[in-house]
DNA sequence: CCGAATCCAGTAGGATACTG
DNA sequence: CAGTATCCTACTGGATTCGG
């Protein structure tokens, strides 16, 4: 496992999680574990070699598990380990504001009915 | 301002915040009100023109406020608006993991010395 | 001092085809 | 199904120069 560490704190979570795609990974994997297709469904648009670099990278970074079942077809699952687990405040806050702020933008979008 | 919402409330809030350039921008100007300068200089390495189309772009989402001083030599303060600051949750939520990651990996790193 | 304009390199990320 | 390999495009971001 990688350890990134710089000064400040705020950076060192970036060095880990600066990434849009893996934002989206973490937002799937902490409501379970997931196989590689269902990942890729879920987060909607991503290529394959785009999902498959952002879960090594995860990986290496000791924030996600990879298991590999001996089967045909071929099964792939993502698990977050307790390390991946435990950025679960963040996408809270994340999750938080950004659902006062459709209701905010909702609400500016209704007030011209008036 | 741009109104920028999907669907998940974790995706809006990327569509805000989804660079780390602007995480930086965030972090220091929660301090308070700061120059071009200052918060060039407090980001470290960063261009002058990618300071800049940031923070233009966060004044777009009404995230950031810029103020011009007719002065010479001319100075420019930015400052969070209301909307800005109310990420803060977001920033403290990886502050504190950042700080955690830290200390981990450094007791981890220590730890041979037994 | 702030920042706009231009040029340029590196890279992120998609499309496609192929494999175990 | 879950990748890998290759090719290709578009954007990010730095360096530099110039202007108000």
């Amino acid at each position: 496992m990688r350890n990134k560490v710089v000064a400040c704190p705020v950076e060192t979570t970036l060095l880990l999680i600066n990434d849009r795609w893996k934002v989206m990974i973490l937002r799937e994997l902490l409501d379970g574990t997931k196989r590689f297709g269902e990942l890729r469904k879920a987060i909607g648009t991503v290529s394959a070699k785009v999902l498959t670099s952002h879960l090594r990278s995860m990986e290496e970074d000791g924030l996600v598990d990879r298991e590999i079942f001996a089967e045909v077809p071929p099964r792939v699952e993502y698990t977050l380990t307790e390390l991946g687990n435990s950025l679960k405040p963040i996408l809270d806050a994340m999750k938080d504001w950004g659902t006062n702020y459709q209701e905010m933008v909702t609400v500016e979008v209704e007030q011209p009915k008036v």
